[in-house]
RNA sequence: CCGCCCUUAGCUCAGACUGGUAGAGCAGUCGACUGUAGAUCGACUUGCCCCCCGUUCAAAUCGGGGAGGGCGGACCA
């Protein structure tokens, strides 16, 4: 594969990119990237658009670690408890196998790290103290303002958490640091200070956040405005009628945006066209070759909302299907990470 | 170590002075209207009133103790 081809298949999808010339100049070595999930609430479909990409990486010859970050999701507002980072740990790993394994990745060549397991080592650690005494408190905040739960009365912890990201890409070894572009603030501080703590600046790509389907962002804490990776067929159908879809309009279009960040790309690897079942009254069936086409007729008012939404229904839920089956048939995996969630 | 303030619905808070079994806004649910959703209109739901003890016929409310959170002071040889 020439250098072109594997930049293609690095930026595709991507939401931004720091920058393009250095990536390319990454790409005569032998550089890997990392992606960090701190084990807090349960997964949902918003993680499968980010996971896809780590596909994209190993098609393109980029080695990946995935860091489970279990002491960051405690040291943010301490969302997960204490006692609960190892089943939150170990949940994540294997929803995240799930989810490369549909996205077409390989799993089995995917370097698994824990946080603690390198985070508490002395030289981190040291480090660690030098950037907390260079960073003021604003820069931090200012840092982790997308990220950190935001608050009257903010923990420490949770400017400690920018600080510590940005070593993990030292520690870890990445020449790529990717991720959500919510995590854009703390890797631009990554940026300016990492090369003064013996580490190399990285080159950053971010994956876009998909809107929640009840309009805005997707909130981890209401329920209807994301499709988790366990519902069932019906609460997939059931949340994705029940989504803002405004006739003829893309912005804030959640279901339009996982028709195009999720589902096009799936459609695309298998060289399949989205096919839009239709009542003869209302036109009758349509098919779409990529999503620009598809868009295209949207906005013109050629595709119903209501069609539109039947039919993505069944391909999202086509989507998640061999996740949600993974994890039930472990379900000791989400009863042992939110016990409070099912008992 | 000392002082002051806060803790009530999923969220933001009112009610406390003057005890009588809890309210508003937002959110949520359900209808109406749209071939979806939203907006709009109509209806509805939601509570260990932080915990314990006491006073009282009766405590969210008064008294005592405790917990959690916030703010300030003191200490700075």
């Amino acid at each position: 594969m020439n250098t072109a081809d594997r930049l293609d298949l690095l930026t595709r999808y991507t939401e931004e990119v720091v920058t393009e010339d250095e990536l390319e100049e990454l790409l005569d070595g032998e550089p890997t990237a990392y992606i960090g999930y701190a084990p807090t609430g349960e997964m949902h479909i918003g993680h499968f658009t980010t996971i896809r990409k780590l596909a994209d990486f190993q098609r393109a010859g980029v080695d990946v670690t995935v860091l489970i970050a279990d002491l960051h999701a405690h040291l943010d507002s301490e969302k997960s408890p204490w006692d609960l980072l190892d089943a939150r740990s170990e949940y994540y790993e294997e929803s995240i196998r799930a989810m490369l394994d549909s996205a077409g990745g390989d799993p089995e060549s995917i370097d698994f790290v824990r946080g603690m397991d390198f985070q508490l080592d002395e030289e981190y650690t040291m480090e660690m103290y030098r950037m907390a005494a260079e960073t003021t408190v604003s820069r931090a905040q200012r840092a982790g303002s997308e990220v950190v739960r935001e608050s009257e009365s903010p923990n420490l912890g949770g400017l400690i958490y920018s600080l510590m990201q940005n070593l993990d890409v030292k520690a870890l070894d990445a020449d790529i640091a990717y991720g959500g572009i919510d995590q854009r603030g703390i890797y631009m501080l990554g940026r300016e200070i990492l090369p003064d703590h013996g580490g190399e600046a990285p080159v950053c790509l971010f994956a876009p956040l998909l809107s929640g389907l009840s309009g805005g962002k997707m909130s981890a804490s209401d329920a209807t405005s994301k499709i988790n990776l366990t519902d069932d067929p019906e609460q997939v159908e059931e949340k994705i009628d029940g989504a803002y879809c405004p006739q003829g309009e893309v912005e804030d279009n959640g279901v339009l945006e996982y028709v195009r960040f999720l589902i096009f790309p799936i459609l695309e690897e298998r060289e399949e066209t989205f096919v839009v079942e239709r009542p003869e009254e209302y036109g009758g069936d349509l098919a779409f070759e990529d999503y620009d086409d598809l868009e295209a007729t949207y906005v013109e008012g050629e595709l119903h909302p209501q069609d539109l939404k039947n039919a993505a229904a069944g391909y999202v839920d086509e989507a998640i299907a061999p996740i949600r089956e993974r994890l039930t048939d472990r379900p000791e995996l989400l009863a042992d990470a939110y016990p409070e969630n099912y008992e």
